[in-house]
RNA sequence: GGUUCCAUCGUCUAGGGGUUAGGACGGGAGAUUCUCAGUCUCUAAACAGGGGUUCGAUUCCCCUUGGAACUACCA
């Protein structure tokens, strides 16, 4: 039988890395068993819902490069796979549970449940949720209350006696008293709408999903669902319940935590396959040895059987160790491309100038975590002025010795770059220098640094030339001449 | 409160009746270097506790403890 999984998101708020580690694992699951990956939203809950947030889940997952092979946009032979347009559905089949005697009307309003539930929860009660008031009003009760204009939810008649099991693949059965089951939950609200477990569970069979993969938060609702399955009389497909993904204090992660949207991971820098690989890691493991993974590769060799019980933390120091390692892995050309947005929104450089950029890239790859790093270290593009004599003279040396080496370093350099040499014949002939005037290679580089970039600490100066052009450059160096040649006379 | 689930270094994890309990991030030390990074080498760091089963448990079972999730006309 053909694999079927699916992602079914509710576009209430930004895709987090939580829902994203479902959306993958659903993913990888249908591509390395030759299935397919669904992508259905369940828009039921009108409140909450936003466009943004539907745009932002078509976003999230094609930054990803995760494609759906069957949902909306692309379409497919179950649809559709908007909820909100399948409302008819939902309304057939909540009737007809109604009709079967599964389910019923009720009444009740909503100032009657919230007073019910404070109680419950002042009491301590063991028994919360709904108390069944209205599980068996007579026709003329119900007449009645129609009359008064009230707009009834459709809620299931869970069983008081007995319990329900489901097989999860990783937790083994799970039985609940169905006494526990929350107990004649809404299926149909009162604005027409299906309520998730409605919807979720005709959708499910609907759309021939096989197995379900899902976080462990859903656990609860399972004995439900499955209740819901036998009151239509179809098949239970395969139950996955997917370790929580955790802050660094032990609970669901989320925004307290830090970032946890997919889009302020991107907007911070983070490259599509650091994450991917990252996320992927939480909850499920290869060998224990590798980690690089990319997309490719875990459609082929992703399994269940090593997704992990426990509950993950999620680590974003190692996600920034693999976002600076995916990083290194780039053609300077590939990052080039992928830095020039935050320079060119820093104000620091010019759509058009992807040469310099270029140039500038092997003296910041290694030393970048997140490609908005990359603002900071080209900060001394914009000029700060006139740097302070102390900036420019290093340590253990004066300003008369330090104005001698940066003149002699101002020809070297300039002579060399004229010459068309490259940074490693630049970087030489600078050390050559500072052997010939018999002293560090700091006393070279160091005041060349802070002349050109007005700062102590820096990419290498010869990526920073590149990136500011050789004119502004000399310029920069006669500046700082001057300045040592004007604290000489000052003393 | 009730129900359910979970438990190997600080974190992500491998392993599984007999192992020096392995790897990675992070930490510490050293090397390299023009600053900062990076890189390389070395290193500290774990089977929650108690009972069983067994010749032998970190591994299997039970209990305790700890943690988490759920408990809506939200998903």
């Amino acid at each position: 039988m053909e694999v079927r999984v699916r992602y079914a998101p509710s576009p209430t708020g930004l895709q987090h890395i939580g829902g994203v580690r479902t959306a993958l694992f659903n993913y990888f699951f249908a591509k390395s068993n030759g299935g397919k990956f669904i992508l259905r939203v369940e828009d039921t809950d009108r409140e909450r819902y936003s466009d943004e947030s539907l745009q932002d889940l078509y976003d999230t997952l094609d930054w990803l490069g995760i494609k759906w092979d069957e949902g909306p946009v692309v379409g497919g032979p179950c649809g559709p796979y908007i909820q909100s347009e399948r409302f008819s559905i939902y309304q057939e089949y909540a009737k007809k549970l109604v009709e079967m005697g599964k389910a019923y009307y009720c009444y009740c309003s909503a100032e009657r449940l919230e007073a019910l539930r404070q109680k419950q929860i002042e009491e301590k009660s063991p028994v919360q949720g709904y108390d069944g008031h209205c599980r068996n009003l007579t026709a003329e009760q119900r007449a009645e209350l129609e009359a008064q204009g009230i707009k009834p939810v459709i809620r299931l008649k869970v069983p008081r006696e007995g319990s329900t099991t489901f097989h999860d693949v990783l937790m083994g059965d799970i039985t609940r008293d169905n006494k526990d089951i929350s107990p004649d939950p809404v299926l149909l609200k009162s604005d027409g709408f299906p309520t998730y477990h409605l919807a979720n569970v005709i959708d499910d069979h609907m759309m021939g999903i096989t197995h379900i993969m899902r976080a462990q938060e859903w656990i609860p609702s399972g004995p439900l669902h499955v209740l819901l399955y036998q009151a239509f009389g179809w098949e239970i497909p395969t139950y996955c319940h997917l370790p929580m993904v955790m802050g660094n204090d032990g609970h669901k992660l989320s925004k307290r935590h830090g970032s946890t949207s997919v889009r302020d991971f991107r907007k911070k820098g983070y490259l599509p396959e650091a994450l991917l690989n990252y996320v992927s890691l939480v909850g499920w493991s290869y060998d224990g040895e590798k980690e690089f993974f990319s997309r490719e590769e875990l459609e082929k060799c992703f399994s269940l059987e090593k997704i992990n019980k426990a509950p993950g933390v999620f680590d974003y120091q190692k996600l920034d160790w693999f976002n600076a390692q995916y990083i290194r892995r780039k053609s300077d050309s590939e990052l080039a491309d992928l830095l020039m947005p935050y320079l060119v929104e820093a104000g620091l450089l010019e759509e058009g100038a992807k040469d310099r950029l270029l140039a500038f890239v092997p003296g910041i790859k290694d030393r970048i975590t997140l490609l908005s790093d990359v603002v900071p270290m080209a900060s001394f593009v914009k000029d700060s002025g006139e740097p302070e004599a102390s900036l420019l003279i290093p340590k253990k040396m004066d300003a008369t010795g330090t104005l001698d080496a940066l003149k002699h370093v101002y020809d070297t350099v300039k002579v060399g770059l004229e010459a068309g040499k490259n940074d490693e014949e630049l970087q030489q002939d600078l050390m050559d220098l500072a052997t010939k005037l018999g002293i560090k290679n700091a006393g070279v580089f160091n005041p060349l640094r802070t002349a050109v970039t007005g700062m102590a600490v820096s990419p290498p100066p010869f990526s920073c030339i590149r990136l500011l052009g050789k004119e502004e450059s000399y310029r920069r160096i006669e500046r700082a001449i001057s300045v040592l040649e004007k604290e000489i006379e000052n003393v």
